[in-house]
DNA sequence: TCGGCTC
């Protein structure tokens, strides 16, 4: 790709470079990069503009979740397009839908509490072959390639089970198990049975709760123990608002 | 070549 980008790393620089794709939509050209290293493995996305650049990190437990939340935003109707967030360990990815008159667009952004928040913004296309779509399929070749090169913990099928998971409720708006209640409903339920739980200053239990503020509310989500089940990146929540989905998870 | 961007 462009230039020397590791040139001014320093010390590693050890970073292997598995898959490299690139894409043009309008007059944005993004950069797919899946490398690892002795940490793990990694999806570089980068956007690159004439006279700007933006890069997110996305860990590679990410890839099929940022595969489905684009499958969930190309295939849904305007009408029912949400934004959503997803945690991966320490790092939150916010995905906002925009619009204005140069057209509907997907920002994707990564906050995490050792870096300056990195955006990039992807067009919706207008024909179904760019844009979201083919931002898409570039993540569905990677996330196949991936899987081609598996590392010797990792079975590739663990993937696949994300996927499938999160595909049927994705979009459904609702929370499963809760049958056909309007989402305001399911959140006040959420709210009322986090309000039950101890507060992180009760327990001191620092790292294993979360807080979250929404709109006007606050929500607490405590993470009660740490066995197997979560090294194998469950459980998820789900908290739903009027108008956001909150995926999270650890790895 | 645009141009978008609370967390």
């Amino acid at each position: 790709m462009e230039g020397n980008s590791g040139g001014g790393g320093g010390g590693g620089g050890s970073d292997v470079e598995l898959v490299s794709k690139t894409l043009q939509v309008e007059h944005k050209l993004f950069y797919f990069d899946l490398k690892e290293n002795p940490r793990g493995r990694y999806l570089k996305i980068s956007e690159k503009t004439s006279a700007t650049r933006s890069t997110i990190i996305v860990p590679s437990s990410g890839i099929s979740w940022f595969l489905d939340l684009f499958n969930y935003y190309v295939n849904s109707e305007e009408h029912e397009l949400f934004s959503k967030e997803l945690q991966l360990d320490s790092k939150v990815f916010y995905f906002d839908i925009g619009d204005n008159r140069r057209g509907r667009f997907l920002k994707v952004s990564e906050a995490s509490v050792s870096r300056n928040r990195s955006t990039i913004i992807v067009p919706a296309g207008s024909s179904p072959d760019e844009g979201w779509a083919a931002f898409r399929n570039i993540l569905a070749e990677i996330h196949e390639a991936s899987g081609l090169f598996a590392m010797p913990n990792q079975k590739p099928s663990d993937a696949q089970e994300h996927l499938v998971g999160l595909s049927d409720d994705v979009g459904a708006g609702f929370i499963p198990g809760h049958g056909n209640q309007p989402v305001s409903s399911s959140s006040e339920l959420t709210v009322d049975r986090a309000t039950d739980l101890p507060s992180q200053d009760e327990t001191g239990l620092t790292g294993v709760s979360k807080v979250i503020r929404a709109d006007q509310k606050r929500f607490s989500l405590i993470l009660g123990t740490t066995t197997g089940a979560i090294s194998l990146g469950y459980p998820r929540w789900r908290v739903l608002t009027g108008h956001r989905s909150f995926y999270r998870y650890r790895v």
